[in-house]
DNA sequence: CATTTTTATTGAGCCTCTTCATAGACTCGG
DNA sequence: CCGAGTCTATGAAGAGGCTCAATAAAAATG
């Protein structure tokens, strides 16, 4: 069944058709009811392929995710599907399992028209293909970004982030804080232990080179980690993991060797995942807005898509540092990831 | 850039540069070789939505999950993901944030010959139209799934899961035993009651109407229906929570309760998340395959495209009881996840 | 050289949208 | 009151890029 059909059905002519579809103002009345009418009774669907193919529009967008089971991820792919959609998109779901190579898979969508645009949560791959790939299409970065490109990008200043969590570490009265960090290879690491690094210069405290460690965004990495920073020597009494999970982790090793958070040893995350405001102690964390940093990507690209102008390329959102109790400095008890907010 | 102009600067036909592309064996080794270096020294990428609709195949599938930031249907839908791709298929979300609606929503991509089918992990809809619906196009249920239609389903087998998780609790010396259930609109949640109250029943023992508390997935919802049973004159001794996330709000209100979990409340969970294992008590719970479902669920579905007739619609994949501590039955102490297997 | 086999081309769609053309209704000034 | 000019509503026709069946050409075989 096509549009023919229904055409025939109603006495016009396809064009027409369309017409009531697409642009029904320009439809008389008593015609456009007809027609519909007869959409409904033979309930006749559009072909969707066809009508793409005929207007080079697929009104589809591609997203790339490193890692969807990631609760962090999942939360602003939610924002990013729940915006498109409201838009009139869907969204193609590219789960790279953290390859980069499979990056690249998905982005031929793009070359081969399926998908008109795209927002990475993860760009791993070199700065030319980025650079040349943006320049060909809408793309949008999400919370991972890429320096000295001219693509528009939302994410928190994890710089500042980092800073300032481990500043409040300082503050409450640390001087030896270690950093399980996500390598530098990623630019969110390199963020974070930037801060990290910032703040303990700022405040003359030296960094013992092995009290950087570097994980692997689990739960059970941040329990490797911890496990080798509890066996240093010159052992620290606080540390900023580089995200909620590891942190868990990490809270795990501590525990499980026989000592306490955060009274012989703090420990702050970064994400402010649910679960991070539910298991004692409730764990001071840095948060993030997932779901608001996937609809304003989802916005952005939805604008480029509209050929409008963008003129600041680097949102910047609102982070907050949530302070519990696993940092040693907690005020008092609330229920649910109530907390005491900076 | 078209096929034409490859064509063209090969010096054969579009029909040879399309052969090369899809059919390579029917086109000789010289002609073959020589296209095959024009396009990329053209850099041409062939237009996959005209491909789609002269072909009339999308090559895609639709997955629908009723939340894609639980942690256990983002693993579902990893395995669906992956082995889609695997087999050439793209993969479009459809999050329907739970709300029944957006179902059809999504499913209207089949009608209008945007996916070629879908796989289902949430199917509220009513029984007619999903009837109708798997009658016309190749749809596949994972997880959720409807009683008396002849729909390939991927599941364990709820009731019998649920079952022998009371069964051990029972075994353990527990007899009266509560379950935080979802409620029973939705099969599973009927399900899982379902075989609570076989185990209850064939073991002699009352069910308090009382102990039957309808949760609504989350860990605060596990906390809030856990303080009802908590408040009971007559308080069970062990409790059987529909998922992971809801026992982990209980074991919470339990210690905030000022009880320990297990000796003075048992708790099991169900699906075995992977924070079901990292936090203390370690949490007593039924393992789902949760990627192999999706892996499983994903390969029905590409079967029933390509025409393949299945024989064996109802997979029951392989549950396990793990049994850890949170039940008061544990055996030994061991790290991360690995525990006594049933 | 005739016949079979292999390889390549021709041309007709796939279904919808949009431009252009047309016909009718309407407006308005002379 | 009429003809020119405007609008409105519809139809006719073609295009969009690719694939496949039918056909033709080339190569291989006996």
């Amino acid at each position: 069944m096509q549009m023919r059909d229904v055409a025939k059905r109603a006495n016009v002519s396809p064009a027409t058709v369309s017409r009531v579809l697409r642009q029904p103002d320009l439809v008389k009345k008593e015609t456009k009811e007809k027609v519909i009418q007869i959409i409904n009774e033979l309930n006749y669907k559009p072909n969707m392929i066809a009508s793409q193919f005929r207007t080079r529009e697929t009104k589809t967008i591609l997203v790339v995710v490193p890692d969807i089971t990631r609760p962090f991820f999942s939360e602003v792919l939610r924002g990013i599907e729940h915006t498109a959609l409201q838009n009139g998109y869907q969204v193609i779901l590219g789960d790279t399992e953290n390859r980069i190579e499979r990056e690249k898979e998905y982005i031929e969508l793009l070359y081969r028209k399926q998908a008109e645009g795209a927002v990475l949560l993860t760009a791993r791959m070199d700065r030319d293909s980025l650079k040349e790939l943006s320049s060909q299409f809408p793309v949008v970065l999400a919370c991972e970004y890429m320096d000295g490109l001219d693509i528009p990008t939302v994410s928190i200043d994890n710089i500042s982030s980092a800073r300032k969590v481990t500043e409040h570490l300082i503050n409450v009265g640390h001087r030896k804080i270690a950093h399980i960090s996500k390598g530098t290879d990623v630019i969110l690491g390199k963020d974070r232990q930037r801060g990290y690094q910032q703040a303990m210069m700022s405040h003359d405290l030296p960094i013992n080179p092995s009290w950087v460690q570097e994980g692997d965004y689990d739960i059970d990495s941040g329990y490797k980690q911890m496990v080798k920073l509890l066996a240093l020597e010159d052992r620290p009494t606080a540390v900023f993991v580089f995200n909620d999970e590891m942190a868990l982790g990490s809270i795990k090793a501590v525990k499980d060797h026989g000592l306490r958070v955060p009274e012989d040893i703090a420990i702050v995350g970064f994400d402010n995942l649910p679960m991070a405001s539910f298991f004692s102690p409730y764990m001071t964390t840095i948060d993030q807005p997932k779901y608001e940093i996937g609809q304003k990507a989802a916005d952005l690209l939805l604008r480029l898509l509209k050929g409008i102008f963008i003129k600041r390329k680097k949102i910047v959102m609102k982070d907050e540092l949530i302070i519990r109790e696993s940092c040693g400095f907690y005020q008092k008890e609330q229920l649910f990831g109530e907390a005491e907010k900076v």
